[in-house]
RNA sequence: GUGGUUGUAGUUCAGUUGGUUAGAACACCAGAUUGUGGUUCUGGGGGUCGUGGGUUCGAGUCCCAUCAUCCACCCCA
């Protein structure tokens, strides 16, 4: 067999031990503030049964699901009906081939544990979790089809407290990880409010993208568009000031006024045209804004023009974007979803989650070296122990026991090099210190602990070294 | 799913209008009186030029296909 050229599939990456050292980094902040705010951690399996994970995400969700091979010969019925492995005329029915897939997020997941498990846990249940996630998507910056998704939702309780206090855990982590971030908040039923106003309440779904699209292309083209697409345009001075929002120069400190002008705007022509949703919206968004402390607010900026999630969000929804660094895509999003449990047969359970993109917020911070020092080292080895021969690695293999016994993370170099190669070991992996082993040292015990940082060695016994070192 | 980009040593790339044994840097390995590293010097290994066809006396270089990659759209973390 001719040697191949190792690969791995696109969108998925290696991570080294600098990498996984810094990534656990990353986890650690996000974790510690999720546990300060009372969550509880849960794991779920990689795969999910097909049933589970089928349209809960939309068309597009659908087709972007990794669908696992059913074990055994799985296409045996299709050999037998077919006479051959091609597909041919054969009524291809995939169940037949896959029943599992891979998660494609941690809220669905969610869902089915808490409806699989609604006897034994007291709500409201608040959960974190932290794992992998699959996306069959086009690889590009920023996207991969592999990445940890860290996840915080609450179920079986309505108050906005829960909005609020989601929010929080945002902006405590971002600031422990030292990166400026901007949560955009806005809720579901404003948009669906605006889209009444402008005649298509039940095409929300299609004006809310358009609209979200304002940063990009523009308002003219905007306009545009919803003309384009047959909204009636009419009653513009309703929403005229919502359109000219922008988010270019946010973080500041005027913009959310003036959104709040606007939506108490929008507020009176609901009032009018009895759009009970859409006033609820905005007393939601308005609420859940307040409970944020003063310091925080900056970084929230109040968007009714943010789309997101739509397909399964019903009231509150969010999403943070850096407002450092290169990536433009968001690193985190989340909302209110009425019915969470409904599709698997609990109805009437309320939930709200946020998520971080672990993959994304480690490659910002990567790129402006947001790392503490301490993590750039590749070893955790303080110290090296280098015998010059057979005999002295013996020794060598015994004092590093003593050494580990005082928590100090040491090893020996276990094959027998020139002293100069051994060396340069510890010098590849940044390891600071190397006690050196040969015969002088065997017959008097007095070691000598070389410092590779300064360049310094001395004449110590193990006890002298521990202590020095401790 | 749509559009575009790029594919030459481990890595980043060079390779002139197609023309002899395909180069560099860094990395790697080995040496510089066999117990002292991070610098320097010397030497060395390593590429069927993504793959498969085609054009040509001749292809890394031109054409087609295919695969892979990266980027944008869509969508999203």
């Amino acid at each position: 067999m001719a040697a191949q050229k190792p690969s791995i599939p696109s969108g998925t990456r290696d991570f080294g031990p600098e990498q996984v050292q810094k990534r656990k980094y990353v986890l650690t902040q996000i974790e510690e503030v999720f546990k300060l705010h009372g969550f509880m951690p849960l794991e779920t399996p990689t795969m999910e049964n097909l049933s589970t994970l089928e349209g809960k995400y939309g068309e597009e969700g659908d087709r972007l699901l990794f669908r696992i091979l059913n074990s055994g010969d799985a296409f045996k019925t299709m050999k037998e009906k077919n006479g051959s492995e091609k597909i041919g005329d054969f009524d291809f029915r995939p169940a037949h081939v896959s029943e599992k897939g891979l998660r494609y997020d941690l809220t669905v997941p969610f869902a089915r544990y808490v409806v699989m498990n609604r006897n034994h846990i007291t709500l409201p249940f608040k959960r974190y979790q932290m794992q992998p996630v699959w996306r069959a998507d086009r690889p590009q910056k920023g996207r991969y089809r592999e990445f940890w998704q860290c996840d915080a939702d609450v179920v079986g309780s309505d108050s906005l407290l829960n909005e609020a206090d989601l929010l929080l855990i945002y902006l405590e982590a971002f600031q422990k990880l030292g990166l400026e971030v901007i949560v955009r908040l806005n809720n579901r039923k404003i948009l669906e409010g605006m889209a009444t106003l402008h005649g298509e309440r039940t095409r929300f779904v299609e004006f809310a993208t358009i609209i979200d699209k304002m940063d990009k292309i523009g308002y003219a083209a905007v306009m545009d568009e919803l003309h384009k697409a047959g909204f009636d345009m009419q009653s513009l001075n309703a929403s005229e000031k919502i359109f000219s929002i922008r988010s270019d120069d946010f973080p500041n400190d005027y913009q959310n006024n003036v959104v709040l002008g606007a939506l108490n705007d929008l507020e009176i022509e609901f009032e009018k045209r009895n759009i009970d949703f859409g006033l609820m919206g905005i007393e939601e968004l308005k609420t859940a804004f307040n409970l944020i402390p003063e310091p925080f607010r900056k970084n929230v900026m109040l968007d009714p023009l943010l789309a997101r999630g739509l397909s399964y969000y019903t009231g509150i929804i969010c999403e943070v974007v850096s407002n450092e660094g290169s990536l433009k895509s968001s690193i985190g999003g989340g909302g209110r979803y009425d019915n969470l449990t409904g599709v698997f047969g609990m109805p009437g359970i309320s939930g709200v989650g946020i998520s971080f993109g672990l993959d994304r917020i480690y490659d910002i911070l990567d790129e402006l070296k947001r790392f503490p020092e301490s993590l750039n080292k590749v070893s955790g080895t303080k110290v090296l122990l280098c015998g010059m021969d057979s005999a002295a690695q013996q020794v060598a293999f015994s004092l590093v026991q003593l050494i580990r016994k005082a928590g100090i993370a040491s090893e020996v170099y276990p094959d027998q090099k020139k002293l100069g190669k051994q060396l340069d070991f510890a010098n590849a992996l940044h390891i600071p210190f190397a006690v050196i082993i040969g015969e002088n040292e065997m017959k008097s015990g007095q070691l000598t602990l070389k410092n590779l940082t300064a360049g310094t060695q001395e004449s110590l016994n193990i006890e002298q070294i521990i202590k020095k070192l401790s």
